[in-house]
DNA sequence: CCTGTTAGTGTGTATATACACACCAAGATG
DNA sequence: CATCTTGGTGTGTATATACACACTAACAGG
């Protein structure tokens, strides 16, 4: 049972999220909060729907999650809310502070990257993708 | 960014980890319990430290993991407890949820493992071990 | 206009995670 | 014995995750 999926991928997911957190930590940013502020600032105008599925999150925990960077201005929420649709954007400060954290998330992905070599992490991560979704049907 | 590393592996770990809770549902134990209990059916009488230092669990985590399984009655933490070393031990009951658990955990594990096949996927479990490993130097 | 249905959203509750910090026991040192 | 250090533990606070549920807006059909 210690050859558990779960449990092993858990084990590296908190690892490396640990790694990350280390890097971004003295921007103020977690390693979660990260690809939200890079979705919102390729598009803006997001449904909650639609940011939870390009994040394949959780809708209820996007909207958790969204709380503290609403709260510290990264980013808007505007619309009816209950029922009606939302459209979340980033602000500029959201803008801003993603951009000053991205050379700390560039050096932990690349010291992360050079663990097991470029090509070794883009041929896990694709099989680790296919997994995922032929697990969703 | 889309192709950062810790959000990748955290998308598939939420996939992965939710797969194993629609199993271990029913059973009322957690994917999360399933190792710790494992660990505790394995050897009686681990200290706090040893414990999360053979999941690779930091303590502080596994102190708050713990409670619902000691609440629970599926473990037993005894000794001093602030300051003085605690010994954690599975209880009976523990020792017979597990056990009645057991064959659904193997149902998701075997799902999972077939979505890449078992080489391919102790493949990639290896190397990611290597990375985390690599990570905590 | 009214009502039923559906789609989009938020909440209640519970577990999972971890950093910073505080506490206490036990042995070492004086 | 008193104090000092160190190692093992738990807490405060904050975020992350998700199932079950409730709510509301918008639209359809009468």
């Amino acid at each position: 049972m210690e050859n558990c999926v779960c449990f092993n991928l858990r084990w590296v997911t908190r690892a490396v999220t640990q790694f990350f957190d280390a890097e971004l930590r003295r921007h103020g940013i977690r390693p979660t909060q990260t690809p939200i502020l890079g979705a919102l600032a390729a598009k803006p105008g997001w449904s909650m729907e639609e940011l939870s599925d390009w994040l394949g999150m959780e809708r209820t925990t996007l909207v958790r999650n969204l709380r503290p960077l609403e709260r510290d201005g990264l980013l808007e929420i505007t619309g009816a809310g209950r029922g009606g649709r939302v459209s979340v954007s980033i602000s500029a400060k959201g803008r801003k502070d993603l951009e000053k954290a991205m050379p700390a998330w560039r050096a932990a992905q690349q010291a992360v990257v050079k663990t097991l070599g470029e090509h070794r992490w883009s041929a896990i991560l694709s099989d680790l993708d296919r997994a995922a979704l032929a697990l969703n049907n």
